[in-house]
DNA sequence: CGGGCCCGTCAAGAACGCGTCAAGAGCCGT
DNA sequence: ACGGCTCTTGACGCGTTCTTGACGGGCCCG
């Protein structure tokens, strides 16, 4: 099941095309605005984007840009305007295909297929992590620690998937506080200090001496297996 | 060989549908008004339904709700009209695709194709599952707890048959709604949790300490036999 | 030696999700 | 038409999780 966004602000255009992904077996959320865009990439993680430009409160680039900086899900632009500057620029910010209103149901349909075949497997699970000490399995959401199995809640699921997607490399704050607590927390508050701490404490042979989920003071965290 | 079921009133269509889908190496039963089509549905399981709207004795859309309070086969619909009031409303109650009339036949078949891989093996009977506690038969619905027999509610085994095709793994609360309530039912509302609290003190030697329906918070719930 | 800075730790209130109950609607067979 | 059985839906309490603020300690720098 391919989960898609669609972002419009036309309900009407909204509804067709919600009824229309659906009844081809995908899962849909919508948004009306840029935020709300911005705010689902990160939450509901979709497997592709259907972005119309000209929505109410930001420029559909920007709306663009700023979803790039969320995540490399596959965009499919909707626009008006023939003009082929439009779609250079869209092109340019990100955008893995572009399609000008109006256009055929079917159509949309084919290249939603075809983006989210290139996409490949980012929106998709972690394979299990596996250390000496602990093994966490994300499709299943099972964590283990010294054969016992370790309840783990959402968020802290979250904090180590982010974590686990770059084993052994340096996860800035800012990126982190982003992929767990979406894009307008940019700023730092104890969230990270308080997560890493409770996943140390059911992780770590010895929580006071991490030996997997480190610090870099000033910078992020780093998990090594 | 997948089985389809083609409801129609009118014999002329009814004959063309089912040569053209026996051409192609299915099997084909018939109904030619709604109540007989429900009846069908329980009784012949077909792997998918081709439903006309528009039937002598039933309104279309009580037809699928029928169906769909009793299975959730996929159901491909077709109807006369254009306008896509009808195509919302069917959609809305569960139905897995639209065709407007006149149809091509081979588009009809794509999409039964394309019904039927969606639809996957939910058709299919699944053996027997045993605990320690209980036994439950899904090919004769019935359910034993310490030798004794109980009585499950339609709904009530779609739960359990959900939940029961991955034992032992996480069944995601999106996808739990969708395998009982149909596609439309994206979005959690009491349903699972009022269901899973049925099934337990049903089943559950303890219903307040489950052992083999567990939740999973925030995620969905785990059979484990 | 003193002062920031940053991290780890703790605790309390708020928010959330789940289990539970019960009332109402719809469907069925009698 | 009636009564029983399901399904649906809302409300409520409770436990868990999240959020937020406060405090202390190590480290670097002046």
């Amino acid at each position: 099941m391919t989960r898609v966004l669609v972002v419009d602000d036309d309900p009407r255009l909204q509804r067709t095309l919600t009824i229309a992904l659906r009844a081809h077996g995908n899962e849909v959320v919508t948004a009306a605005d840029g935020r709300t865009a911005v705010q689902s990439v990160t939450e509901d993680a979709p497997d592709v984007v259907i972005l119309d430009l000209g929505l109410p409160d930001l420029d559909g680039t920007e709306v663009l840009r700023r979803i790039r900086a969320a995540s490399v899900v596959p965009v499919i632009v909707l626009s008006a305007r023939h003009e082929s500057d439009d779609k250079i620029e869209a092109l340019d910010l990100g955008a893995d295909d572009y399609v000008t209103k109006p256009f055929g149901v079917e159509e949309l349909l084919a290249r939603v297929r075809a983006a989210v075949r290139r996409g490949g497997d980012l929106g998709r699970h972690l394979g299990p992590v596996v250390t000496d000490h602990f093994v966490l399995d994300f499709a299943e959401r099972r964590a283990t620690v010294e054969g016992e199995d370790v309840r783990l809640t959402p968020t802290e699921w979250r904090v180590l998937e982010a974590l686990c997607r770059e084993p052994g490399h340096l996860v800035q704050q800012q990126d982190l506080l982003r992929a767990v607590w979406g894009p307008s927390y940019g700023r730092e508050s104890n969230y990270l200090r308080v997560y890493a701490n409770q996943l140390r404490r059911k992780l770590e042979p010895d929580p006071a001496n991490p030996r997997h989920l480190l610090t870099e003071p000033g910078l992020g965290y780093r998990f090594v297996p």
